[in-house]
DNA sequence: AATGATTCCGTGAACGTTCACGTGAGCGTT
DNA sequence: AACGCTCACGTGAACGTTCACGGAATCATT
């Protein structure tokens, strides 16, 4: 390392200009190198190639992504990363991002409807080449026209009515359906509905399904058999709470998703009921935890690493236009009965 | 909008010189409104200020991070974000990350060693201005060099011997020595270890307080004693497996982690061992699961989510400078006891 | 009336790349 | 000997910003 190396490094960031000075040729040469391009000589290459080691000179990806207007970069946005829910989206879609050399930007809205905008408005200042959004919770209007920004937008489990947008999404109304059918069949009549946040897509979708299965069985839903929390345990458990003391007569639970089954369950521990002798109760998603808690948890399966991993290459399809228009994908939940549900069940 | 307005969107993205060209302003006032600076009449930056609502344009950041060198972004690095460990470590970064205006890079490593310098390097080639680096596998020396390319590094309960970086610990080998005592205190003297990644540095510390105690108690460990495998359920179930049907008089159980201790229980459970009558289990993190999972797990507690905020902290404390040396901080793991390792323990 | 200060705005250069050219050396062809 | 071709390499411009200037008005001051 000479001293003009030294001199260069551990002041600024070594760039193609440096080691192009270091090489005795031109910047294009260096690039050409880089890129592996044709019309350099073996030995000017090879001794290009040697100074870029030396120096560990890197490319910036931002001034190649300034001259290129792509970035390789894509937005995932999640209410909350640390659901497995979303976690496990994440995963799905970093996995296929980065098996395309894309890499992925995180930005967690903490089920905040405001923040939404906000970090879209962020990955657009950003450059994205596009944005895998899940489980908006916004309103229509506002909304639409941030996304539209977007070169490429992939919802997860949203949809609007107007605009279509690329997506992947579960059957929650059958999911809702299959669910509180489940529970008729096990002989309630007085099922409550602890849904999630009501801005919630899918929240609505599920409730839907459940009206859907109380009228086939010709029961009369009532609103306040309803009630909204957020998707976290300790609002699940206040939700039940609210809903068994002043509905007593309900004798089942269909709850938004497993965390919120998991809020009930203590809830129920806590005042003494039993699952599922006293109420039955049912989750959403299933979640590693819904297997595992006792009583284990009747719930809908939903592949939540396939859905990261379809998001994020109909992204790339949008992207790359491999496709031009990708339409919807909609997958089917599934329901898994365990013991909170059944007396005595086998698992 | 006018026709001119027309024409430029929908083909490019909107630019400060668009911008400039349709307010009659050279491209510099409209920097200056963008700003916020002075010396801007205020005709002339409310009229601006129309021009850029009507447009919908936004500064790229791209060109901004060209000039200034600084792209307002972090690179987060975890073996597997869809770990309720790693994904509470995310949420906790990113809250801190973006009430500071930054954002995170999620890059994924999926327990694979050799990706962890190919990750650092794609953030280098991005300019981030630090990385939180989580629970590197990595042995020492290629992945130091690659480190120390950054303007800022913060690792997560990993530490070098030689080189010092900044760093949020879990006092491991405390966590290891404890969990074990109190194995030890419950009467057992042949405990295995189901210990982690063997390229762990977590696992190598418990490890050493798992022996630490056994010493103390006059007893001599065995290597055999302890099985390695991936941080996962299932790899779990195996390395269980394989330790009690090599080892039966084994009667306890430390575990790397909850996952891995789960999976044991399932061990347990599908070869009729009764938990922890037959055989007392712990794990460890503290994860949701373990308090749900029946029986519940001894386990040892660490504020995740508190790693993640911490971290993020003492990195931009160093990107911006406001500490010249951010040290390391240990954060003291904290026994929590239930039914998996006592009889009958109310929990 | 000339000077200075202030207000407002524009120009040139730079950040680190890539792309589209241009050019000189060497060689073979007629 | 003049021509064209290929190879290897360099130059200028562009991407969309910000920074450091410079300069033309306007107004008050001496």
């Amino acid at each position: 390392m000479n001293f003009t190396l030294r001199k260069i490094m551990g002041q600024r960031r070594v760039t193609i200009a440096d080691v192009a000075d270091l090489a005795g040729v031109s910047y294009q040469t260096v690039s050409r190198v880089i890129n592996g391009k044709p019309d350099v000589s073996a030995a000017t290459r090879q001794r290009v190639q040697e100074i870029i080691a030396e120096t560990g000179y890197r490319p910036s990806h931002i001034a190649r992504s300034l001259v290129s207007a792509r970035t390789a970069t894509i937005g995932l946005v999640v209410p909350d990363i640390s659901n497995p829910f979303f976690s496990a989206i994440a995963r799905g879609a970093e996995q296929v991002a980065s098996a395309n050399k894309y890499i992925i930007l995180l930005c967690n809205t903490g089920e905040d409807a405001s923040r939404e905008i906000e970090v879209l408005n962020m990955l657009h200042e950003r450059y994205v080449d596009g944005v895998i959004v899940c489980g908006l919770r916004q309103k229509e209007a506002p909304i639409q026209t941030a996304l539209a920004q977007f070169p490429a937008v992939v919802l997860v489990n949203r949809r609007f009515e107007e605009i279509r947008f690329p997506a992947v999404l579960v059957d929650d109304l059958l999911g809702g359906y299959l669910a509180s059918q489940h529970l008729l069949n096990m002989g309630h009549t007085a099922i409550g509905f602890v849904a999630g946040p009501i801005t919630s897509y899918s929240g609505i979708k599920r409730l839907q399904g459940y009206k859907q299965a109380l009228a086939e069985a010709g029961i009369e839903s009532q609103d306040d058999w309803v009630q909204h929390c957020l998707p976290t345990v300790t609002d699940g458990e206040k939700a039940a709470h609210l809903l068994l003391d002043t509905h007593p007569k309900l004798s089942a639970l269909f709850c938004y998703n497993d965390l919120v089954a998991l809020g009930a369950l203590n809830y129920c521990a806590a005042s003494g009921r039993r699952v599922p002798e006293d109420i039955a109760i049912t989750g959403f998603d299933d979640i590693m935890l819904a297997s595992v808690v006792s009583p284990a948890l009747t719930t809908c399966h939903i592949p939540r690493e396939k859905l990261g991993t379809l998001a994020a290459s109909m992204l790339l399809d949008c992207i790359n236009e491999v496709v031009l228009d990708c339409g919807e994908v909609r997958i089917e939940p599934k329901l898994i009965v365990r013991a909170s549900t059944v007396e005595s069940q086998v698992v």
